[in-house]
DNA sequence: CGTAACCTTGATTAAGATCAATTCTCGTGG
DNA sequence: CCACGAGAATTGATCTTAATCAAGGTTACG
């Protein structure tokens, strides 16, 4: 793999090379194609992953087979760390699992595994990784309560600010249109709901006017109208993750 | 206040002592009585908080008033805890507001303020506490995690939930009996539904002999019907914080 | 005791899940 | 290049759950 890669995750920006040579002699890259499952939340836990390249889900199965997606992961982030920490503080070496499954979503979808004993070795050595650390899983926390506050609220609201959401990660690229990686039943899986009524609330969206839908690809006409449908409060726009 | 307390809390225990006696030196101990607002999530910034005796929630208020409750925060857990690290990445004194608000639920609730500043300046002397707030943060994670799986499945299998991880925490003390520090109306918003809707589940659960309610107290006569409805996994169960 | 907060109960309504067909889309092989 | 078939998405009809609306009943506390 490129080095400079690591260069790009946020993660490892306060690294010296001495760091960065460690991380990227002792890691591997892996590459999944569409549909490839990356773990399962059975498998014993071994590091966590960052995102290169493709994007990635991670979700649930709940005991009547169900899936629930919980997370969409594009790339530069990381996922699956939590039990990085977890595990840290009990006996090194204490079977612990992933805490659910994911899958990539993307041909050629690029992630780098980091191993647990590698990044402990960082730790020991670098503090500022602990800091960063620190903060990635303080904007997870974050995200994860304003979630939860959505979620009870209703179908198309859930839905107008996850479009808002989009729209502003992708804020960089081409202006307004926002494209998913992934399909229409995973994300009604996202959003706690079912495919039909993800398709009934597009169509409504569509009928007003206020957004435009081409297959995968969604065309924000509207966006003060999502806005106030969202329950629009300056904070959440921009906590977003 | 008791300087042993603040070798109770967990995310101390490995701290020196220099390092608690910086803290001990520099903190403050808050008393509020039921009722009382501890912050708002329009107010700026300036710590975390320890609570010693009595109890919090932490809530959210949506546009039309409602209010959603987020967390139950008992003795020697911490709260507020994110906005630190998301502050400390940025420039120093940028205005950051806590994340919600919160409140004491019981008389002569005390807590101690860890100002955001003591607490950069023990982090950069001890790296442990570094792993344990990653530790914390972690298992927060996990538990919003679940709590969002369940939050998707159903008032009675919720609220069974909840019973079990509330049983799971107070099982040193009495087995089987859960006292409950707030009113079912917190309760209800907790579990993302409303009164009526907690009373008719509470009915039904009683009225098949699996609990017995008295006033706030809880009886748990039937734990495997409990396991049953709350669609057990082992690891969801353990996973419980 | 009396009042207010808390909780429960019943009747009604609305949101969204389920069930059952179609239609659409796209990759594959003929 | 077209036809086929499978998975994806949409649509309509119905059913379930839980929210809403409207009264009562209980409890706690001054």
């Amino acid at each position: 793999m490129d080095k400079s890669i690591l260069k790009k995750v946020n993660l490892f920006s306060d690294l010296n090379d001495d760091e960065l040579e460690k991380i990227y002699s002792h890691s591997t890259i892996k590459k999944f194609n569409k549909g490839e499952m990356i773990f399962f939340e059975t498998e014993p836990y071994n590091g966590f992953y960052i995102v290169i390249d493709g994007s990635v889900k991670i979700f649930k199965i709940s005991e009547d087979g169900r899936e629930h997606v919980i997370h969409f992961v594009y790339p530069t982030n990381t996922f699956a760390e939590a039990p990085l920490f977890e595990q840290y503080e009990k006996i090194k070496n204490e079977e612990f699992t992933y805490p659910a499954n994911s899958m990539a979503l993307e041909d050629n979808t690029k992630l780098i595994l980091i191993r647990s004993d590698v990044f402990y070795g960082i730790i020991e050595m670098n503090k500022s990784i602990c800091l960063k650390m620190l903060s990635g899983l303080s904007r997870k926390l974050r995200h994860l309560n304003s979630h939860i506050e959505n979620i009870s609220q209703g179908v198309p609201k859930r839905l107008s600010l996850f479009l808002l959401e989009e729209l502003k990660k992708s804020e960089k690229k081409e202006k307004d249109i926002i494209e998913l990686k992934f399909s229409k039943h995973d994300l009604a899986s996202y959003l706690g709901t079912i495919d039909e009524t993800l398709s009934r609330c597009l169509k409504k969206l569509q009928e007003s006017n206020v957004i435009s839908v081409k297959g995968r690809s969604i065309h924000i006409l509207n966006k003060s109208a999502l806005l106030k449908t969202s329950g629009y409060k300056m904070k959440n726009y921009h906590a977003a993750e």
